[in-house]
RNA sequence: GGGUAAUUAGCUCAGCUGGUUAGAGCGCUUGAUUCACAUUCAAGAGGUCACAGGUUCGAAUCCUGUAUUACCCACCA
């Protein structure tokens, strides 16, 4: 059947996914055959980062085609090869989604009710689970569907508790009250990286406390200030300090005591800070070394509590403007500034604005956990790709403070603890058990209370890649794992955490090299935001261009790290491209027999052994390229491997002089350089050659062919003379000219080959040249036209010449120093030669037009 | 305030350990259509490699400083 004139993706995309998923290749037994007779072999493996089992995937899930490239480069040299594919429950935004989706119903989740709530949302999660599942096939990704985890699967919970269970056996898990940022409308806490930052602007009041004038931009929660704090160095205030003052206050007289505290900052406001520990961290910090009172005045619910008296009740901002108006009118305002700018902490994931307050948490100390995971990655033994994010890394941990890990929403894992609730006070206050039966043997029947709090997503995701292969059984062969892929902006979030978590837990790293990607821009370099309307829907993109279109898009021109900048116009380019692939085997596919069985190519002429030089050096660099992560320059080497050398000329000069076992060699290798960047339209192809016995996603990896540098080198002089060629017929206007030339040996046995690829007309031998003489660095070669022609075409021969001249006297002043190395040297005597060369033939027509 | 990176053609970006007459894709200009591909082919224009110093026989590449931009972290009564 022959081949359509241009690649269509959608005709294919679908049925090879397919093919590849029952053939078995994406499990770490569908290459076996590779295996044979090679001994032990190192397994391959990555754990995909899990995506969001609710959302849609992005242009920056795109970016795990990245695991693909390495699992599917992995396979193809036999390795055992598991990419393990999975997705989040993703607590906290899961949470936000249905509640919206109840929200649209005119409800709540407390009409629903804790449980109800979290039975709804599982089931709301698992439905909408097959919705990345199919994207994420839809991109091409080679993974092992059977070993699928998602993060509340029981096994997965299994080891998440028994890691706890561990930790608090270890000593590392406590429950404390501590200030932490509290979302009202999540009502939970959060870390510190789970906030987002803005800058805005807010009236700065200042408010009179007694003898004192004190600025702060929170008013409101005057009622549980529990001191005045000046710095011990400031002469103004300084004599006060221990002594307690009095102050008409809205709610009446207030005391205070003056303490004295290098956290204040002279030059700000006016110097005197009132301190309100339970709602401010730093004022927290101040009233643990000054043993401060701790009064409450906004809620969980972020009302004010009754401390506040008659602005209990109120949300924080209407209490803001209530008692801003009344210390007004009460004559307590010293002023107000309109034009204070500072940066508020908001929720990233519901956008509420965060109130510190203070709540009992369940905390795990991260000093012993840290210590090995910073030692690990100072070694080495993780390695990061860009190196630079190790230092970053290492930097995080050793500032790392204990961890709060519990949250209070409804949709997580809950922390497997019960408590007491037996008047009995000999039992203890809590134990961790994962079942009631576990509280029951300890308290009794209905003697004990589960705890509502559940893990921060990231305490059980830190445990992903021991989890999940522990939960198939792939433990003892796949860990470690080789190289943990993903999002840069998740690794401190998460990546740190998995380094923590695996050490502990399992004595090893969890990964031996981390290798990081940016966020994927728009075309003009700019972050794509659903706001700025600037977003690229991948799988759009592959529906229209096709999906190694977009891959293409993401691996070439994209560094480690960084964020590449993808556009409509760049994916087109590389739809061409694949367009271009299809062509070039439809031409070799109809040139060959009908019953084609290869044999080892035979290389018979000068173009035979320069492609094949060309293809055994691109399979080197693109073998290294793979393995030291640098994808975009692999790909860069396959696309002008195929398309500069293969296409343009190689093929080119077939046309003139036939060999399709190289042609069919060439194809075939090319074909299996492209197949981990690009792998459908390939297998596509692959597909088409009736000769393969399986299919393309588990052929070996090419080896790295012979090279005939010698021959190639000649043939480079070949292409050459045809540029030239090509450059003077064009600039005067000649349409198949002749070609006179000295050369019996280079040009006269080529001629068939250089008359098709310089379209000339004839060729001649003559010993002695006349006309147009070839600018190039090679045998003598002239086009046969008339002096008169080659008159208007002096001034530009002349300006050759003045910049061959130059090129050479750069040369020459460089080859003067004695201190230039031996190879540059020869090298540059190399360049010296060809210059000259060029340059006697431009001096000798200068002077033959006279 | 601290850190990390970037600054190369009109645009988006490569350029790994210093030695190429500084590259690619897109865009632009000119020409080409029986013979795999117009999702094509051939050719062309276009760059003082941000700036200033320094190291070196030699710097886009290494060092220092400056400017601009982006991101991250911390803090902001």
């Amino acid at each position: 059947m022959p081949l359509d004139k241009a690649y269509d993706p959608s005709k294919y995309e679908a049925d090879i996914y397919h093919l590849w998923e029952k053939s078995g290749a994406f499990t770490p037994e569908g290459n076996a055959a590779l295996r044979a007779g090679k001994g032990s072999v190192e397994p391959f493996s990555i754990i995909m980062p899990p995506p969001n089992a609710n959302g849609n995937l992005h242009a920056g899930h795109a970016m795990y085609l990245v695991e693909d490239v390495l699992a599917r480069y992995a396979r193809m040299q036999g390795r055992p090869t598991l990419w393990l594919p999975g997705a989040d429950h993703a607590g906290i935004e899961t949470q936000v989604v249905y509640e919206r989706v109840l929200a649209a119903e005119g409800k709540s989740r407390f009409d629903l009710g804790r449980e109800p709530f979290y039975d709804a949302a599982l089931a709301f999660t698992k439905q909408n689970m097959g919705n990345v599942t199919t994207q994420l096939r839809s991109l091409g990704f080679s993974v092992d569907w059977s070993k699928f985890q998602f993060t509340l699967d029981a096994d997965i919970l299994t080891t998440v508790y028994e890691t706890f269970r561990r930790m608090h056996a270890d000593g590392l898990i406590y429950r404390g009250a501590r200030i932490v940022n509290w979302c009202p409308h999540c009502r939970s806490s959060f870390s510190d990286i789970e906030l987002k930052y803005r800058e805005q602007l807010d009236p700065l009041y200042y408010i009179k406390y007694g003898p004192f004038v004190i600025a702060t931009v929170r008013p409101e929660t005057k009622f549980g200030d529990t001191a005045i704090a000046v710095n011990p160095k400031d002469d103004r205030y300084n004599k006060l300090i221990g002594t307690t003052i009095q102050a008409e206050d809205l709610l009446g007289p207030v005391k205070f005591q003056v303490i004295g505290d290098d956290f204040v900052a002279p030059e700000f406001g006016t110097g005197v800070v009132k301190v309100t520990p339970a709602h401010d961290p730093n004022d927290w910090e101040m009233g643990q070394r000054h043993h401060l009172e701790v009064k409450q005045v906004i809620g969980t619910d972020g009302l004010l509590t009754s401390l506040a008296g008659k602005y209990a009740g109120m949300t924080v901002a209407d209490a803001r403007a209530a008692t801003a108006h009344d210390l007004q009118e009460r004559g307590l305002m010293d002023h107000v500034d309109m034009n204070y700018s500072h940066s508020v902490a908001f929720h990233d994931r519901c956008g509420t604005l965060i109130e510190p307050l203070v709540t009992d948490q369940w905390w795990l100390k991260v000093d012993k956990l840290k210590k090995p995971a910073i030692a690990a990655i100072q070694s080495d033994e993780i390695q990061f790709y860009p190196t630079r994010f190790k230092k970053q890394a290492i930097d995080w941990l050793e500032n790392l403070h204990d961890w709060n890990i519990s949250r209070q929403n409804w949709f997580g894992i809950h922390i497997p603890i019960y408590y007491n609730a037996t008047t009995d006070t000999s039992l203890p206050e809590y134990i961790v058990a994962t079942d009631e039966a576990e509280a029951i043997k300890t308290y009794g029947p209905g003697g004990y209370e589960a705890e509502t709090d559940v893990f921060d997503t990231w305490f059980s995701s830190g445990q992903w890649p021991y989890a999940t292969l522990m939960a198939t059984g792939d433990f003892d062969q796949f860990y470690p794992t080789s190289v943990m892929a993903t999002a840069r902006d998740i690794l401190y979030l998460w990546v740190t955490r998995m380094i923590m978590f695996g050490i502990y837990r399992t004595g090893q790293v969890p990964f031996k090299d981390v290798y990081l990607w940016g966020t994927v821009n728009d075309a003009a370099g700019k972050k794509m935001s659903k706001s700025k309307g600037n977003v690229i829907n991948p799988l759009e993109m592959t529906s229209k261009y096709g999906t190694d279109a977009l891959r293409l898009a993401l691996t070439i021109g994209v560094t480690p790290g960084t964020g590449g900048s993808l556009s409509v116009e760049k994916i087109e380019g590389y739809r061409n491209f694949c367009n271009k692939l299809w062509n070039v085997a439809r031409f070799i596919i109809e040139k060959l027999p009908e019953n084609y069985s290869p044999t080892a190519p035979e290389p018979k002429s000068l173009a035979d052994k320069w492609i094949l030089t060309k293809l055994a050096g691109a399979t080197k660099q693109i073998t290294k390229d793979i393995e030291g992560y640098r994808f975009s320059e692999a790909g860069q080497a396959v696309y002008s491997l195929l398309w500069n050398d293969f296409a343009d000329w190689y093929i080119e000069a077939s046309k003139a002089e036939t060999n399709i076992d190289v042609l069919a060699h060439c194809l075939e290798t090319i074909l299996k350089l492209a197949h981990p960047i690009a792998p459908f339209v390939t297998e596509a192809i692959w597909q088409q050659m009736a000769w393969q016995k399986q299919n393309l996603i588990v052929s070996a990896w090419p080896e790295t062919g012979k090279s005939y540098p010698a021959d190639a080198k000649t043939f480079q002089t070949i292409i050459d003379l045809v540029s030239a060629i090509r450059i003077q017929s064009i600039a005067l206007g000649l349409a198949k000219p002749k070609l006179v030339h000295s050369s019996k040996e280079l040009i006269g046995e080529n001629a068939d080959i250089i008359q098709g690829l310089a379209k000339l007309g004839s060729l001649e031998y003559s010993e002695k040249g006349k006309g147009l003489a070839i600018n190039y660095a090679g045998p003598n070669a002239w086009l046969d036209i008339e002096k008169s022609s080659i008159d208007d075409y002096k001034s530009r021969l002349q300006s050759e010449l003045a910049e061959k001249t130059a090129y050479l006297e750069k040369l020459d002043k460089q080859l003067a120093n004695d201190r230039l190395p031996d190879h540059i040297r020869e090298q540059t005597m190399a360049r010296k030669a060809e210059a000259s060369l060029i340059a006697t033939k431009l001096a000798e027509q200068i002077a033959s037009v006279g």
